[in-house]
DNA sequence: TGTACATCAGTGAACGCGCGTTCACTGATGTAC
DNA sequence: TGTACATCAGTGAACGCGCGTTCACTGATGTAC
C-alpha cells in the first residue's frame, strides 16, 4: 500500500516519472531500466521452466534464483512472490490470444470453414504444449476464487468467448442452430474442449487414437456446434 | 520399502494377519482397527474441507492436524504427507462414478432422452459444486504427470468413456453420426465440457446466464454429439 | 464376571532444515559539463 | 573526449520462522482364562 499512495504522489506531483503504461516498474513502483527488463525476463523465463519440470506445487523463489544464477534478493525486486511471477507469465500469454480468436472470428461456412477449424485446433493444441504449465496454474487459481488470476482468465477467455458468440448467433439467425441454445453457454461449452483436450491427448495416443483423429474430431464437433449442421 | 518387505513376510508366514483388499492400512502398513479409521476418516474431512477453503497450494500437515485437533504425528500415522491424502480423496470419488456412469449408459433416444441428459448434467454439475476442490488437484497432478494421479483419473474418466464411446458408437451404427468422428475422441470432449464448465458456471451467472440455460445447453450438446440430431 | 496382559492408537515435545525475506553494501550504467 | 557524480541494478550474508518429521512415551481397547 505504500508502493500505490508513492506512485500517486508521483503522478501528481512529477508528471516525468509517471509510469505509463508500457514501464515495467519493479516492486518498489520505479520504472526499470534496459539491464532490469532483461534480469526480469530472465526470471520469468526460469519461472516457466521450472513450472514445466516440477510443476506447480514446490516452485520456490530459492530455486528460481539459483536457476537464473542470481540472489534471491534480485527475485524481490520485480515480483512479490513466484505466484506474482506466474501471473505475470499468464498475463502475457492473453497477448497470445488474437492469434487464435481472429481465426475464429474468420467465416467457417464456406467449403473450407471446416479446414479453417482443423487448423486452428491443431495450432491451439501445440500452443497448449508450450504454454499448459502456465495455463493450469491460471485454471487452478481462478478456480479457487484467487482474484487476480481470475481477472487474467476472464481477459483470456474474453476474446475466444466475444469470437464463439458472434458465431452461434448468426447460425441461430440462420436457423441452422436452436434457439433454445444460449449462445454463451455454447461458446463456453467449446471453449472448455479447446482447453481440456491438450491435457487428455496423451493418455488418448496410449489408447490408441492418435493425435490427428483427435484433432479432426474436435474441429468437426466445434464446426457443427458452432455453425450448425 | 521395508514395510513392504514385512507385509509380505506376513502374507507367507500367516495368512491370518495378510490384508485384504477392504482392510485400511496405517503407513507402517498394519491393518487397523475401528477407533483407527474414524480418526483416518476426520483427517480426511478435514483435509477436503481444508481444500475447499484456502486452496491446493498451502494445506500443511499441521493445518490438517490442527483441523482435527490431534497431533501431527496422528496425521503421519496415515498418510505419507497431505497429496498421499488428497489422492485418497480422489480415489474415493472414483467410486461415485457410476452414479453417473450409469446414467450415460441409459438409453437417450426415447421422447425423454433429452431430459434425462438435463438431470444428470444438473447432478453431474452438483457433484463439481461438492467436490471441485478435490477434482480439480487430481487434474493438474494428472496433468503435471504424477503416476498415482494418472492412474486415479484414468480410473475416474474410464467408465465416463466407455459409456459414452458406447452411445457414440451406437449413433455411428445408426447413421445418425459421421463415421468420420473418432468415438474415443468424441467421448472425451464431452468429458471435457463436463468437466470444465462447472467451473465457468459463476463466472456466467455474472454476466447474466443462469445456471438452467447452462445446464439446457450442456444438455443439449451432450446429447446431440453422442446420439446424433 | 473379573483380572492380567497384549496390542493398538494417539501424542508431546523436540530437532533441524530450508525457505522467505531483508538490508547495507558493491558494482554497473547513465549523464552533465 | 574525459571526468565526477548520481542513480540504477544486483548481491552476500544473515536472521528467524514455521513446518516436516520422529521417537519414546501414555492411554485406550481388546482378549484369554
Amino acid at each position: 500500500m505504500a508502493v500505490n499512495e508513492e506512485r500517486v504522489a508521483d503522478a501528481s506531483t512529477d508528471a516525468s516519472t509517471e509510469a505509463s503504461a508500457e514501464d515495467v516498474v519493479a516492486t518498489d513502483g520505479r520504472v526499470i531500466g534496459r539491464r532490469a527488463i532483461q534480469t526480469r525476463r530472465r526470471i520469468l523465463d526460469a519461472t516457466a521452466a521450472l513450472l514445466r519440470q516440477q510443476g506447480a506445487l514446490d516452485v520456490k523463489v530459492i530455486d528460481v534464483a539459483r536457476e537464473v544464477g542470481t540472489s534471491p534478493a534480485t527475485f524481490y525486486q520485480y515480483f512479490a512472490d513466484v505466484e506474482d511471477a506466474i501471473l505475470c507469465l499468464a498475463a502475457e500469454l492473453v497477448e497470445r490470444v488474437p492469434e487464435f480468436a481472429d481465426r475464429i472470428e474468420a467465416d467457417w461456412g464456406g467449403p473450407d470453414g471446416l479446414d479453417r477449424a482443423r487448423h486452428l485446433v491443431g495450432d491451439y493444441t501445440r500452443f497448449w504444449d508450450d504454454n499448459g504449465a502456465v495455463l493450469r496454474i491460471m485454471h487452478l487459481r481462478a478456480d479457487e476464487k484467487e482474484p487476480r488470476f481470475r481477472r487474467v482468465r476472464n481477459d483470456y477467455n474474453e476474446r475466444f468467448m466475444v469470437a464463439m458468440v458472434a458465431k452461434v448467433r448468426g447460425a441461430q439467425a440462420a436457423g441452422r442452430l436452436p434457439q433454445a441454445m444460449d449462445a454463451d453457454a455454447t461458446a463456453g461449452a467449446m471453449l472448455a474442449v479447446l482447453d481440456r483436450l491438450p491435457s487428455y491427448r496423451e493418455s488418448f495416443e496410449r489408447r490408441g487414437t492418435p493425435r490427428e483423429a483427435m484433432i479432426e474430431t474436435v474441429a468437426r464437433i466445434l464446426h457443427a456446434t458452432l455453425t450448425g449442421p
